[in-house]
DNA sequence: TATGAATGAGTCTTCATTCAT
DNA sequence: CATGAATGAAGACTCATTCAT
């Protein structure tokens, strides 16, 4: 009653799809980490006003989640064809190794949001996306255990020393680019060989 | 007239130190992270007016910095002391992977803000302190390889590998804790067992 | 050029009418009150667009205000009936109070909002619909004086102390519903059954 | 780290008191509703900044529910003398209805906030307060019955009565003072007449 | 006429920082 | 040097209203 509105004057810029909030959020993320994004500082990024983005999604912990989702599908599509392979199991899982560092290294920001950003709890269903995903590459490290091939015999303790090691060289190398690492595949490839002699029978 | 005001009178407590700013500052940022910590919390756990800190801080972000360089001074020293050691080369670099890892975890908030944060405001003496962080690590990659302990003998290669493959360890484990990792030291222990496997000579 | 939007097909589902809007709102407001009930509630509640009410009301105060007027305009009609019926005179006045009291507790936002709330911003047309509405009342009291019903013989003594008496009755039970009422038929005629004994002849 | 606030200049206007913010918040909540109000308001009214309000309150509804329980303490203590008093017991019921006329016509403001100013879901403390207060009107129609001297015999009926009509004819009054009501005291005389002749044993 | 995405002022609330005492 | 009330920008989120289609 006494509330009603003035009726100001609109300039209707354009449309603003989930895309594009997605693709400017993830940006910042990297830039600035979770907490520092603001909703305000992703839409005048765009250039729409702060109520465009819930539109299109209900909170800022939903873009990341889709961010996160979304990144861990990627990955998962590229291991899972590998992880189906039939190839030699070792082999199969350098393959799942490079292709893990392949896709960090050229999808760095979708790598960073996802792997990177510290933000305190994580929903339930990016917890899921990131199992399943590490899933994949659990399951190559079964492969070589189960046909013999590893000195060690514990899925866990593998899968996990490889994860976290290939999280580590990728990370560091997208985040901390002013460091003299070392030319990139070179490095990878060396990363590699550390690992699976480390866990390989000798 | 008629408004005639208390001027209530300010107890003054005590005298607060710049250090007693600090340890409980740096017990808090360790527990909840650099955004959720306030000024408020870290006045009120001392048991000071809010406005007392800004008599030993210009603001929050130079408590922080004093921590961040402090805790790294702490590393550095850790690390110069194993590596000066007279200790089988091996082991040293062991006890030197296990040092880097218990300081990463047990400085959560230091670590990842100053690995893992986005650069942007980070004082150069951070960053700097870093580097001579790894610089130590290197140091007794070295001795490894010059008293032929390694099949490996390129000392950036084995370095870089080490030290990202040791921060993706802990960083992944500080800031992804709801994944299902396995215990920390018998992680952290398999990680350096495969590691240095990995590098040395048969 | 890169990017050709899709022009989205703006499917009309079909026409609403102010009644539509009316109807919907009604209940709204009664189950919510004005505060919480949104445009763009009614709107999903009807299935239109909320732009689609714009089409038919400048704003959500003008919805509101129609809906006063209206229920207003029901209740006079009602008082009206009553207050011409040739029953006995007292009977009348009790059957009066009665619609009183069933109007307000089914209408409770528009009572409130008629009665209650502050007079800011009021549309005359309400108020008049109001007192009108007292009118009515009124109206029955004075054909039991003249018919020589009451022990009082001053019309707005009389109708003044029964208006505002119910008024209480109601208004309190809209607002403090919290409040360990009697069961509402019970409280009301022992409401009336007051008022009247104490206004009548014995 | 990266978002140091900027250093802007204050204009450190004087202290605020809770009752100052009580007394505005008071008045606002009486002429727009408790929705109407908002804490710029208020904060705007007294000349303070809106963090200063919650300095003083927790939130909103603490100030409302302040507002309330002030109220009735005052109201209570005030009802509770004559409760207590051992005048004849009917005179006693009338004594009483004056006393909640009275106060409520010199403090138009705290009554209609405490009594008209619709808000969903009171708190528990503040019922009790009102509940108590009700009480002491409760403790008067208790000795009128325990003594005789009413036709009624229902404790909760006859008060319930009492109350909402009391109620009615003051709020009516504080509210719709434009309405052409009787001269104040007469009006309450009546009014209380025809209560007690409606109660009241033949 | 209907749509519904976009607008942006407005809401509550938090908190780094200042400053009179 | 300490106090702590006050400041006010900023944050997340809501919602009445507009307008291009």
């Amino acid at each position: 009653m006494n509330k009603a509105r003035l009726k100001r004057p609109r300039k209707r810029v354009r449309e603003f799809s989930r895309e594009e909030i997605l693709d400017t959020a993830r940006n910042l993320f990297v830039q600035n980490g979770y907490e520092s994004v603001t909703i305000r500082k992703i839409a005048s990024e765009i250039g729409c006003a702060s109520g465009t983005i819930y539109l299109h999604f209900a909170d800022k912990a939903e873009i990341f989640e889709s961010l996160c989702t979304e990144t861990f599908h990627k990955l998962t599509t590229r291991l899972v064809a590998i992880a189906e392979d039939n190839d030699d199991p070792v082999e199969c899982l350098k393959r799942g190794c490079r292709c893990y560092i392949a896709f960090a290294l050229e999808h760095p920001s979708h790598y960073i949001v996802t792997f990177v950003t510290p933000k305190s709890g994580h929903q339930p269903a990016i917890l899921q996306a990131g199992i399943e995903c590490f899933g994949n590459l659990r399951r190559m490290v079964v492969r070589c255990i189960d046909e013999g091939y590893l000195r060690l015999t514990n899925v866990d303790e593998v899968s996990q020393v490889i994860w976290t090691s290939l999280h580590g060289l990728v990370s560091l190398q997208i985040t901390h680019s002013e460091f003299p690492f070392l030319e990139q595949t070179r490095l990878a490839e060396r990363h590699i060989d550390v690992l699976v002699t480390g866990i390989r029978r000798t």
